[in-house]
Formats: structure tokens, C-alpha cells, sequence
DNA sequence: GAGCACTGC
């Protein structure tokens, strides 16, 4: 039973006055946009609201960017309405559906709730559809945006509710035909804001960790007690201004330098990035020692993902570290650049979380008032792949014209659309095939749904290639130490693991010996592994294996029957794990590449770099097609066919296939393994065809005369060697990646969306 | 040869 503290409590919350009002305007609108900041009560209070008011009402969804709120806010709702988590109120995250036939209140992430529209585009199981949090504009956000649009066209009684915290609302109401804006007042305390002078942003690129580091110290000498939070943009400066803060810290005479010396007498200082190991542990969430002063510097993950408590000061570099894809060579680039309004307001309100705080801006008001007022959306710099595929299997046929609320570049949309092509996930015509319908069985990218059912179907070894895809799905599966000591062990332990064909099987065989280690945690911390990681990846085999026995993809493995079992580890070298005849391993490579022909590449003749493989010229081994093709690619340091890991001779390397590239400061393959061209020939003719056929989009034309002009101009360039000189194709390369990022920033202030 | 922000099915 509900007790009368927890009624009271519920009564206390800002969002109480509104109760009523808030009742009425979902009983009289069926689409309508909720606005309301951190603390005013809406994700827990809304939803019950309705399941209070409308008895009819069989089934209210409310979708979280993030598992663990769904989670944490599920339990906090099921305990304020008395019952047990589960029953009348539940979530549903991968992996754990915490749901039953009784459930009325549902929260969900939203790419469950977009998995369950590939299976049901009108939602028939809902009455009611929140999506909360949808400033965030996450990738599948704003697909379920342009689906819940053409939803209510077709069931117009679905309530959709789109909750917000931020101000620029009109955007949401707009897209969903000039709906009514509800506000609620939030729970925040004032955040005094302080611009540097003069600094402009731009000039700020090499100096903010410096600065950052400077003003942190400068507050602890001069303002009164309060934790600092500063916000930087990765691990290696985030460690570097630990060390600095530390070492400078320690200089300090508190009586001579300290404004506040009677109450803060030591600074206390921690990193925080997603990929910490010891993440998990609580003093960085706890209150410091009385007379000491907490300083935490974070990456991005402290401005949605992670609350910090007791945050007075902000340090905020202007800065992030950010993807953007590519779509004209397929690579996903990891560049810092100077974040948004949106970004920085958000920044500052880390402060005033429990009392008023005050916010330290390192650039000036001027270059604070020239940022972009939002965050270029998710869907404009992503890989637009899998959720090209979504929309197929919905049937939606012409995604170029599929109403999004920020549409991205249409390059965007026919490269995914070509892609499924080499894939064979759609026709000439861009009808989804047989095997793109298998495809979207699998909770994948769909370079890897795609090796998947080519293993069992043609290959013969599914067992094993589910576990390498489960490792592909998950984070680093190996863990840099950042102290030089630690760093070398890890380079050596990890050797063990290596596999002379690369790391598809190199990652096998860390799984192997993971599963043989009985899924332990010390076995992992002992090999630098990533134990987190590791564990996802069982459950991803798991989820993997579970869905392929229920769609009769068969489970088979390339598994040699080898004489004495029990022998091949006492005879195992010194240098690898497992490296027998153990599995026939060029099944799983071939099965590889069904898909990543599209990833092929070729070693330049004299050194270790290569270059992608474009199928047009493959008869000639001629290396010019397209830009993409010329610039050089370096193998990832921790890949088992990197030269200094001499696992394999650098001149035993002829052609590769790459699982991914991320380009920071150069292009590097992640994840390489080994291929005979004679795997792939066969697949390269698709190159050729898709040249031939629109996939449903009516402007080939133009495209190819844009590629004539490209071959033209590399042609004049790179006409004495088949290379081109390295230092300018890295700076013709960032020149495109800045020109693309400018694209979207133009087309985002030109075009506000009226 | 020296790396990788953050999420999610």
C-alpha cells in the first residue's frame, strides 16, 4: 500500500500545481510537448498522472536514452504507486524485460521501443507513447519522431507526449503539426556565469587543459568551499590534469595562498570517462572529508550520463570529442570541436544542482554568442545503415522523403542505401530481399547480420562466428594502462591471445579462454581485459544464439575433430593461447567476407600502410577510383597483424579486410584480418552492378558525374606513383571532414525549420 | 607505432 510519506512527497514536487491542468491537456490533445528541467518531476509524475486519470488506458510506454534510467526510474514509479516492479509498472531493456501481462506503465529505452516498431510500425499495444528526455536527440529519438508522425495519421487516438528540457521546444511542436506547449517550472538553483575575458574559442584548441588546470587552482584558492567539476574532452588530458592539479596542489602554502584557508585545507582530485575502470566506485560520488575540496575532471559523460553531487563550479573548456561519419569513405571520424549554446548551458547547470553555483567559461562572451545554438543531431553524423534497414522492414519505401525532424544529408541516405545493396539486403529497385528481412532478426549491424546467416547458411560455422560478433558488438575488449610499466605488461599478455590470420580470431580466442576461465573476473584483470566488456559479450552470444534457434538459423561449428582433445593446450607454443588446427578458421574468414569485401585493402608494396580497395580498377590494380580510396590506412596498434606485434611478417601481408576505421589524427583500421582475393572476386562484381541501378532513388545521374569530376582531379595529382603523398591526403582529408561538418552547421542555421 | 567522446537493440 502506498504510504502517506510517499503521497507527500509525490505532493511536495513543483509539478503537483499542475496535476489537473496536466490531466486536461492530455485528455484534449493527442499529440502535445511537455517541457520541463531536471528535478520538476515529470518522468515519474506524468505517466502516473495518466495511469491515475484514465482508467481505459491499456498500456503507456515511456521511453529513456539510457538503460540504467529506465531502470532507476521504473523502480522509483512501482514503489510511489505501490506496487511491486514488474506487475502494474515495469521497464524493458535488452536483455532484461522486467515487464507482464499486467503491466499499464512501461519504461523502455528508446531503441527497444523502435526494435518493437520494426515488429509493429502502428504500435498497436499503446495507448499512450512518451518520449522523455528528447533534447537528448538521440539517433533513434528522432526516428521514432518521423514514425510516430506517420503513426498518428493512422491511428490518431495514440497519445504521443514529447518531454523536453530545454527551452527550444518549438522545434518538437512544429514537427507535430503546431501542437500545445506545456511548461512546468523546474527545481534549480541559480548559475552564475563567468566568460573569460577575451580568449576566443578557436585560439583555445591548444590551451584549454592548461587553463583548465589554472582556473580549477584559482578557485580553490580564491571562492569558497564547493566541489569543481571541469569539463575536458578525453582520457589522456583528463589523466594529465589530474597529475598537474595534484603536483601543483601540493606547492600550495593554505595559509599564504588559500582565501578560505579555515574551511578548505586540501584538495581531493578524480577523472571520470566512460571507459575508467573503476567507475563504479563510490568516492567519486560521495561527499570529501570535511575541510577538503573534491575536484573532478570528466569528459561528456558528465553532462547527461553521470551526476555528480555537491557541484558548485563548472570549468568549461568549450570543447568535445565527437563523431561524425563520413558517408564518402565510410569512416567515422573522432575530432575534438567546440561544442554548442545548448552544450555549454547544459554544462553550466552541473552547478546548480543542490544550491546556487557559479560556471567558469574559458572562452569569451563573443565566441560563447558564435557557437551553434544546438548540437548537430546524432542523425546527421551517423551511419545511417541499420536504420535504413529498420525503415525498410517497416515498409517505408522512399526513405529519402521520410519526414525527419532534422533530415540528414541525402548522401547520407543513399550511401546506406548502397551499402545494403553490396549486402544484397535490398534489390536494384531498393525493395527489401529475403535475406534483408533475415537480417533485421538480429539486434546487429548489418555488416554482421549478414556474416552471421552466410556462417550458417554457407559456411558451416555460426557457433563461432556468433561469439566473434558478440565481441565485435561490445567496447574495447583491451584495456591501455596509461603508466609505462603497466602499458608494457599489457602489450605482452595480450600476445597470448594473437592469431597469425588477425583478430577475428585473435578475438575468439580471448573469448574461449574467458569462457575456459569460467567467466572470471580476476582472469580478466590479470590479461588487461575488459571484464564489463567481456561479460556483455556472453550476453550478446547468448541473445545471438537464443534468436537464431527461434528463426531456424542454424548453430554450426567449424570445430576440427581433433585426435586428443584434452592435448592442444600442452601444445601450445609459448607465444598463443590456442593456436592449433583447432577450427577450420578460413570458413569463419570467408564467411567475413560475405561482407567486408567492402572493406578490402591493399598493402602498399614498400611499407605497412594500405589503402582501401576500390573494386572498379581491380583488374588493372590500378589504385585510383575516388578519394576514399588513396588515403593510407594504419593498422591499430593492438590489432595482431600490427608489424611491432610480430605476430606476422609485414610482407606476408597482401590483402586485408577491416571490420571498422576511426580517424583521429590518421585513418586506423580496427580489427584486420588476413584474406585470399579469391574469397572475395566473386563479391566485387557488385561494385560494378551498383553502378547500374538506382535502389529506388531517381538522381544516379548527378552522382555520377560528381565521381567523374573527383577522378579527375586525383587523377592529376597522383598521375607519376598510383600514391598519393601522405601529408596531403591527411590534409585534403581534414579539409573534407571540416567542409562536411561546415555542410551540416550551414544547413542547420540557414534552414531553421519553420 | 602510441591509440577511443557517449549511448543502444
Amino acid at each position: 500500500m502506498v504510504n502517506s510519506r510517499i503521497i507527500k512527497q509525490r505532493e511536495s514536487l513543483p509539478i503537483f500545481h499542475f496535476r489537473q491542468e496536466i490531466i486536461d491537456a492530455i485528455k484534449n490533445e493527442n499529440l502535445l510537448v511537455i517541457i520541463g528541467e531536471t528535478g520538476s518531476g515529470k518522468t515519474t509524475q506524468i505517466p502516473q498522472y495518466i495511469l491515475e486519470s484514465f482508467e481505459d488506458c491499456r498500456l503507456i510506454g515511456v521511453t529513456q536514452p539510457r538503460r540504467i534510467a529506465a531502470i532507476t526510474v521504473a523502480n522509483r514509479v512501482s514503489e510511489e504507486h505501490g506496487t511491486r516492479l514488474g506487475s502494474e509498472v515495469g521497464y524493458c531493456i535488452r536483455f532484461d524485460d522486467c515487464t507482464s501481462a499486467k503491466t499499464r506503465l512501461k519504461y523502455m529505452t528508446d531503441g527497444v521501443l523502435l526494435r518493437e516498431a520494426t515488429l509493429d510500425p502502428k504500435l498497436e499495444h499503446y495507448d499512450v507513447i512518451i518520449i522523455d528526455e528528447a533534447h537528448e536527440r538521440t539517433l533513434e529519438t528522432d526516428v521514432l519522431f518521423g514514425l510516430l508522425k506517420e503513426t498518428h495519421r493512422l491511428r490518431p487516438e495514440l497519445k504521443i507526449l514529447v518531454m523536453s528540457a530545454t527551452l527550444n521546444v518549438e522545434k518538437f511542436s512544429d514537427f507535430f503539426n503546431e501542437c500545445p506547449i506545456f511548461s512546468i517550472p523546474g527545481r534549480t538553483y541559480e548559475v552564475a556565469i563567468n566568460h573569460h575575458r577575451d580568449a576566443k574559442i578557436i585560439s583555445l584548441k591548444s590551451t584549454y587543459v592548461q587553463r583548465a588546470v589554472d582556473t580549477t587552482l584559482y578557485i580553490h584558492t580564491h571562492e569558497p568551499p564547493g566541489d569543481i567539476l571541469v569539463f575536458l574532452t578525453g582520457q589522456n588530458e583528463i589523466e594529465k590534469s589530474c597529475r598537474d592539479l595534484d603536483n601543483q596542489a601540493r606547492e600550495l602554502n593554505y595559509r599564504r595562498d588559500v582565501q578560505y584557508y579555515d574551511e578548505v585545507r586540501n584538495l581531493i582530485v578524480f577523472p571520470i570517462y566512460a571507459s575508467l575502470e573503476t567507475m563504479e566506485q563510490k568516492a567519486i560520488f560521495e561527499d570529501p572529508p570535511e575541510g577538503t575540496r573534491k575536484v573532478v575532471f570528466a569528459t561528456n559523460i558528465a553532462q547527461t550520463s553521470v551526476t555528480i553531487p555537491g557541484i558548485k563550479y563548472v570549468i568549461d573548456s568549450g570543447y568535445v570529442k565527437q563523431k561524425s561519419y563520413d558517408p564518402s569513405t565510410g569512416m567515422d571520424a573522432l575530432l575534438v570541436v567546440p561544442i554548442s549554446q545548448a552544450a555549454a548551458t547544459q554544462r553550466a547547470g552541473r552547478a546548480g544542482r543542490t544550491a546556487p553555483g557559479k560556471a567558469f567559461r574559458l572562452y569569451s562572451r563573443e565566441s560563447f554568442e558564435q557557437l551553434e545554438v544546438d548540437t548537430v543531431p546524432e542523425i546527421q553524423r551517423s551511419s545511417l545503415l541499420g536504420t535504413v534497414l529498420s525503415l525498410k522492414k517497416m515498409g517505408i519505401r522512399d526513405i529519402l522523403h521520410f519526414e525527419f525532424i532534422d533530415p540528414p544529408d541525402p548522401m547520407l541516405v543513399k550511401n546506406a542505401l548502397k551499402q545494403l545493396f553490396l549486402l544484397e539486403a535490398i534489390d536494384e529497385q531498393g525493395m527489401l530481399t529475403p535475406l534483408g528481412d533475415e537480417m533485421c532478426i538480429f539486434p546487429l549491424n548489418p555488416f554482421l547480420s549478414r556474416v552471421l546467416i552466410a556462417s550458417a547458411r554457407q559456411f558451416g560455422c555460426s557457433r563461432e562466428v556468433s561469439t566473434i560478433v558478440a565481441m565485435l558488438s561490445v567496447e574495447e575488449i583491451f584495456i591501455t594502462p596509461r603508466d609505462e610499466e603497466r602499458l608494457f605488461e599489457a602489450d605482452e599478455r595480450r600476445k597470448v591471445f594473437y592469431h597469425s590470420s588477425g583478430d577475428y580470431m585473435t578475438l575468439l580466442q580471448v573469448f574461449e579462454g574467458y569462457r575456459d576461465s569460467g567467466y572470471d573476473r580476476d582472469w580478466c584483470r590479470d590479461r588487461y581485459l575488459n571484464h564489463r566488456a567481456l561479460s556483455m559479450a556472453k550476453n550478446v552470444r547468448d541473445q545471438l544464439r537464443e534468436l537464431m534457434e527461434r528463426h531456424g538459423v542454424s548453430i554450426i561449428s567449424c570445430r576440427q575433430k581433433d585426435n586428443q582433445d584434452g592435448d592442444h593446450r600442452k601444445k601450445r607454443s609459448k607465444q598463443t593461447y590456442y593456436e592449433t588446427k583447432k577450427y577450420d578458421f578460413t570458413k569463419i574468414l570467408e564467411a567475413f567476407s560475405t561482407s567486408y569485401f567492402i572493406h578490402l585493402a591493399k598493402r602498399h608494396p614498400h611499407r605497412s600502410v594500405f589503402y582501401h580497395y576500390a573494386s572498379a580498377n581491380i583488374h588493372t590494380s590500378e589504385m585510383i577510383d575516388s578519394n576514399s580510396s588513396l588515403l593510407a590506412l594504419h593498422i591499430s596498434p593492438l590489432s595482431a597483424l600490427h608489424p611491432e606485434n610480430k605476430i606476422v611478417k609485414v610482407d606476408s601481408l597482401d590483402w586485408v579486410i577491416y571490420h571498422s576505421i576511426l580517424y583521429t589524427s590518421k585513418a586506423l583500421m580496427k580489427v584486420v584480418s588476413k584474406v585470399k582475393l579469391e574469397w572475395i572476386e566473386e563479391k566485387l562484381k557488385l561494385f560494378k552492378k551498383l553502378e547500374t541501378v538506382d535502389l529506388g532513388v531517381d538522381d544516379n545521374k548527378k552522382d555520377k558525374q560528381e565521381k567523374e569530376v573527383d577522378d579527375e582531379s586525383v587523377d592529376s595529382i597522383g598521375k607519376e606513383s598510383n600514391y598519393i603523398d601522405e601529408e596531403e591526403m591527411k590534409r585534403k582529408k581534414l579539409e573534407a571532414i571540416e567542409a562536411a561538418r561546415q555542410r551540416a552547421l550551414n544547413r542547420r542555421s540557414l534552414n531553421p525549420d519553420n
